[in-house]
DNA sequence: TGAAACAATGTAAGCGATTACTTTCCGGGC
DNA sequence: GCCCGGAAAGTAATCGCTTACATTGTTTCA
């Protein structure tokens, strides 16, 4: 709603004080070198394709200026950000900073930044952050665990960037992924106690409506048991927070149980150092009464006493192929291929074979 | 080195194709809601400056295409990145995870983004990741530890970017800092082992050498025992990375002295669950015949048999208030004010008073 | 009643790079 | 001597926003 503006536009308008603008611009650079703009850049993106002599130009003017490219312009022109987005929900326990260490690891030696956010497992903060970082304009993103909505997907999808999903529990649907499958690592641990000649087992579980790799590992023990014609005994069976004290709870509860199992699958080492915790206190000998076995190996499962047995997660490895896959994907433009990576059985102290029936305390 | 462009220069330029480009800009907003770009901009950015018909206006334009707004040009126009810093030589090790944490949930509440760095400890990559993460134009920094070169704080200075220290030992030069005092809280430790009469008194510590933080508590160890009269033994003290096994080897060293220390002071929990598993190993009782005192109070410290006696460092409120402090700078303007938080002693199981001297086994 | 103050909006000049095109310079090949 | 091709360097048009100013319509107050 304005006419057309009076004849003489005041072009004095040009006379704009600089704002606070320390810091030199490529421009500068480029008139001390006396070269253009163009050479400079090129200076510092494709050397190759600028002549020694002017190399020799530039070199000095940037040193002595001390010289600091404008990263939010280079995106903006270049429109890649030489940035990843990584969406994690903690990094307090350990095992996911693992992982996100070895993103870090990855991205920084392929010279690209880590935007990280953390949902504290909460799918609302997750969308938020997503939201954030696709307006930071990262060039790939980094997602952990398979719960959230499909719409979440469509909107990084819709708006070009590539994403790969870690912490993937398998049967999702196909989603460019680097992860290990939960099914065959607690179908390991569950075996494992079996072959050992244990028939009651009991499970200590993180919560598997909210959290899929919980689910994932549930289902393994319910259908190893299930194979060995062993029904599920819902008094063994127990889901709660990856926390030492549910742990601890856990067992207590499970002890307290008229027939109490002689070996237990705790689906976190967390969990499971609980559990030898509360054992201890019940005066039962680990293994030799009862057997725990765990699930991370977390650097903490060697310094328990006896040290725990446990399923060892890739953590480290997931972080870093994510990272390596998502910037070959930024580069290439090719598809992120789903990638599964092996987990271990390490047997240490904390289980042995079954010792026949204890005395009936109870 | 051109002439003049011939005389009717190519106008025709203009019909430059428009690049793949998905993603709708705030100029088709605008144009499709019937206003200015102005009014879209203040929208999101000073909604109060709108009026509500032009609120009506906007909104269902906004959600019909989803629009995401484009980070780095609203950085490069406005000169804030609304993204902190963050370099940390890990966070693999826990009590690095939670103030990393802090940072983000305080960051993540007041609008802004972290853009993550790790140096492994290493000055020259914490120097490349400084550099890096002043290119991508944070809006402030925040520092762990308190040692670098002069340069680079010259650096972040010269830049206009306002910074903070974390995890400073005292004794630093006036810097801007959320820390605590570790020879106080040392001096915590091992004066209170002093009070349960302990006199033979080991010493495992981080490196001092490259390390502030563990040069500032071996510093308050030597003085505690000079206040008392007591000679530092240098066949008790030991310098070792933060590890487990570096803990245990120290012990190991330790009791086999001809005349080993009745407590020992650990400069990190890590260390200190390593030293308790060998004492252990050895035969001891914890606490009956040597106590341990730890420091950090990491989560892992109540896990441990017997609980670990240790100082409570306040990382998750570092963190915090860090962050708190550097966007209150950021918009501001004003400097970030120096903090120093509370450290305290956590008495748990594993420390007792000098019960008199061991039968000499050796 | 008119001037001043205010509120709402529009206009368009940057922000500091990148990069598509152009131009210039040189060396060969015929 | 002339034309062609490739290398090196320059020109200037974006990239998608923010925001200083300008403009216009409304009050408010003396």
């Amino acid at each position: 709603m304005r006419k057309i503006p009076s004849e003489p536009t005041p072009r004095a308008r040009r006379a704009r004080r600089r704002r606070a603008g320390n810091g030199v611009t490529i421009r500068e650079i480029a008139r001390e070198a006396g070269v253009s703009t163009a050479t400079v850049s090129r200076y510092f993106n494709n050397p190759e394709r600028v002549s020694p002599q002017a190399r020799d130009k530039v070199r000095p003017v940037v040193e002595r200026y001390h010289y600091v490219s404008h990263g939010l312009a280079m995106g903006l022109a270049s429109r890649r950000s030489r940035t990843l987005g990584l969406v994690i929900p903690t990094i307090t326990n350990s095992i996911y900073a693992s992982s996100t260490q070895a993103v870090q690891r990855a991205a920084q030696q392929a010279g690209y930044t880590v935007l990280v956010g953390i949902s504290e497992f909460s799918p609302d903060e997750e969308a938020r952050l997503v939201h954030r970082l696709l307006e930071r304009r990262v060039d790939g993103l980094v997602l952990t665990g398979g719960t959230r909505d499909q719409a979440l997907y469509d909107k990084i999808t819709h708006n070009g960037v590539p994403f790969v999903v870690t912490w993937l529990s398998t049967r999702m649907p196909a989603l460019p992924s680097v992860s290990f499958d939960n099914y065959k690592a607690a179908t390991a641990a569950v075996d494992y106690l079996l072959s050992l000649d244990h028939r009651r087992i009991g499970l200590v579980c993180g919560r598997s409506d909210v959290n899929d790799r919980a689910r994932e590992r549930r289902r393994a023990y319910e259908d190893c048991l299930a194979r060995r014609g062993i029904a599920v005994d819902p008094a063994l069976v127990f889901e709660r927070d990856f926390e030492f004290i549910e742990g601890r709870a856990a067992l207590h509860a499970m002890l307290a149980a008229p027939d109490p199992p002689s070996a237990v699958f705790c689906a976190n080492d967390i969990q499971a150092i609980g559990a030898m915790a509360e054992c201890r206190e019940a005066g039962l000998k680990i293994p030799e009464e009862i057997s725990i076995i765990g699930f991370d190996d977390l650097p903490i499962a060697q310094y328990t006493d006896p040290q725990l047995t446990t399923i060892r997660v890739p953590a480290a490895e997931m972080g870093e192929r994510a990272a390596e896959a998502l910037i070959a994907a930024v580069k290439g433009g090719g598809p992120v291929m789903p990638l599964e990576l092996p987990t271990d059985l390490i047997i240490r102290g904390s289980t042995a074979p079954y010792a026949g029936r204890r005395a009936a305390a109870d």
